[in-house]
RNA sequence: GGCCCAGUAGUUCAACUGGAUAGAAUAUCAGAUUUCGGCUCUGACGGUUGGGGGUUCGAAUCCCUUCUGGGUCACCA
């Protein structure tokens, strides 16, 4: 069924034929746009199994293989590259075959085989989301759809940081100069109204600071005394304790913050299937470490800190127990993945989506669980990503710079509307379509512009000028879609039955670019690249146009032509509302 | 300072993981299309792949060295 595979096991025949020598593989690439053919064998790497001319070699080859691989009916060499010419029939069944499966290209889930959970977002709960989020998110969501759909079951999950210094700061502010607000007396959002407060306890905190270092302190003491901070451990300590006055706050904010980030998950997009609280999973990792002190995979110091030492492994040694034997982050993080691993059985793979500043910390990770003899360990991936900068530098949420996931959402949401209305394809629809319209639009400009970027590489993002709506974007890609539905609602007769006709170059390329979808998102899962899938379907989109450009469709005279072009282009419009769907953009039906 | 990541047209990104003359978009310029939607298409311009060595039939890709930018090296999370 693939040609590739019947081609490769002929060219291995062939070469035993001719030469009385087996080559263990064969190497492909797509043939150059300059040369005749639609499938090129590298020569090259053959040379180690038969010394000669890869010239005379490809000659040889390609008259082998057309007379004996019925779908392939010219050849051409250049250089060592055999240059291969499939029949237009191939094509065309080809096309019959997949037209009518909606889910071309996408595996089904195997059930032997292992799930994989994905963790992104993991936000801690005193301030709402900001463009930083906003990538975790895309990528983590993307990446999960992406392996479903490379056949594997998926976990979506995040662990909530619920707990710490950080959120008592937030209840300290509000109960200090929050005068009982809420989110339904301000109207604000849960998470915005905690955020603030978060703010403003840092202010209060410098100017305590301040005031200490005037009397003549100095600022390393004066951030140590100062009263706000004294208090937010205190409140730290009785919320460990159980004190039921923090308790009950904690839960009252949190709620108020839940309830802020679902409204932003949901416009994103996004959704989870499990959740884990850092609350319940802080003390985890514990017993773990009598385990490996047991096994000798970490050792005692004689203040009863225990370490793990990784020198050999060229990294550093590792804390993994205070010496007063409280737990440190990475003991944590040992105990939540053992966790994660008991709760689901049939997980055997994480795929942890956290920015590149905790390379090092996933790194020591997966060591310690790979030495602590977790069979699932082997197959741990940091899905690590680069920051996302602003023109105008770093964003820091204490200095206000940040880019808040919501408004930014508004935002793009509100470009997409200048520019639609200035277009003015939309008669006929209604204000709530208008605007279900836009925020596809605007959700799927941004959406695309971050996620067609590797992810290790960082992004600079300018809100006002860096997400455009031509070229390489989401509303280009969109706009194609939607041009095609224009085509098939106009299409008023049967092309429902398959038709074989000789094919014109344009729908020959396309048919070739469509017939890479399934491997693209096997090479998407592989690398863990939703960039992978993005320049896929602009590429797609590219061939699609020229197609478009050059081919009449509806006013084809030949019948059969006509509907197979229909057909064609409808494929190429499911494929992109495919492809997309791993992004998690969507596609509108007009624009 | 040790370790990790990145460096590709003016700009934003690719390059099937070692393959052909390093490709797109954008910007600029020139054209096509009274036609299925002028958010379309076709050209032109634009490169010492940060620099220098090496490995081989062949290097943006692998190795060494060097420069630049970022990250990280807490009994913080």
């Amino acid at each position: 069924m693939n040609i590739q595979n019947t081609i490769e096991t002929k060219v291995k025949k062939g070469f035993l034929t001719l030469y009385n020598t087996e080559i263990p593989s064969v190497e492909f690439q797509a043939t150059r746009k300059e040369f005749e053919g639609d499938i090129t064998v590298v020569v090259f790497p053959m040379l180690r199994y038969k010394k000669g001319s890869p010239v005379q070699i490809g000659e040889d080859l390609g008259k082998y293989l057309v007379e004996n691989v019925s779908e392939i009916t010219n050849y051409n060499v250049v250089k060592g590259f055999l240059n291969l010419v499939i029949e237009d029939a191939f094509y065309i069944n080809f096309f019959n075959a997949m037209y009518s499966n909606s889910t071309f290209g996408f595996k089904s889930a195997n059930e032997n085989e292992e799930a994989v959970l994905v963790e992104y977002s993991s936000p801690n709960t005193n301030k709402p989301l900001h463009l930083g989020h906003v990538r975790n998110n895309l990528l983590g969501y993307s990446i999960a759809e992406i392996i479903k759909a490379s056949g594997k079951k998926v976990y979506k999950t995040q662990i909530i940081n619920d707990r710490g210094i950080h959120i008592c700061k937030s209840m300290l502010a509000w109960e200090k100069f929050g005068n009982g607000e809420t989110p339904a007396s301000t109207g604000l959002k849960g998470d915005k109204l905690v955020g603030n407060y978060y703010v403003k306890f840092d202010q209060e905190y410098k100017k305590e600071i301040a005031q200490l270092i005037a009397k003549g302190k100095t600022e390393e003491e004066a951030k140590k005394q100062a009263p706000l901070i004294l208090e937010a451990q205190q409140m730290l300590l009785q919320w460990e304790t159980g004190d039921a006055h923090v308790v009950a706050l904690w839960k009252t904010m949190n709620a108020w913050v839940y309830s802020g980030f679902d409204v932003t998950y949901k416009n994103l997009g996004v959704d989870f299937d499990t959740l884990y609280y850092e609350s319940n999973t802080y003390l985890l990792g514990k017993d773990i470490i009598e385990e490996g002190l047991k096994s000798e995979v970490f050792y005692q110091k004689e203040d009863g800190s225990v370490w793990c030492d990784l020198t050999a492994d060229g990294l550093d040694e590792k804390l993994v127990l205070r010496s007063d034997g409280t737990a440190v982050y990475m003991t944590q993080d040992i105990g939540t993945a053992i966790q994660r691993a008991k709760d689901l059985p049939d997980v055997g793979g994480m795929v942890y989506t956290v920015g590149n500043e905790q390379d090092y910390h996933f790194k020591v990770l997966f060591l310690i669980l790979k030495k602590l003899g977790f069979t699932w360990a082997e197959s741990l991936f940091h899905l690590s990503y680069g920051m996302v900068d602003l023109p105008s530098g770093k964003m820091k949420s204490r200095e206000g710079t940040v880019v808040d996931a919501d408004d930014l959402m508004v935002e793009m949401t509100t470009t997409a509307k200048e520019i639609s209305e200035e277009l003015g394809k939309l008669d006929g629809y209604s204000d709530a379509e208008k605007s279900e319209l836009y925020e596809t639009i605007g959700l799927g400009a941004l959406k695309y512009f971050i996620l067609k970027v590797d992810p290790k590489k960082r992004i600079l993002f300018d809100p006002k000028s860096s997400v455009d709506f031509q070229g390489n974007t989401g509303p280009f890609i969109q706009y194609t879609y939607a041009r095609i539905q224009s085509i098939i609602r106009k299409a008023d007769f049967d092309y429902t039955n398959p038709v074989t006709i000789e094919l014109h170059d344009k729908e020959k390329e396309l048919l070739k670019q469509l017939e890479l979808f399934p491997e693209t998102i096997q090479q998407a899962a592989a690398n863990y690249s939703p960039a992978v899938i993005a320049n896929y379907t602009y590429d797609l989109v590219k061939e699609f146009n020229s197609f478009y450009q050059n081919v009449p469709i509806l006013g084809e005279e030949a019948q059969d032509k006509k509907i197979f072009r229909v057909q064609l282009s409808k494929k190429v419009a499911d494929t992109i509302k495919q492809a997309f769907s791993l992004l998690g953009i969507q596609v509108p039906e007009r624009m």
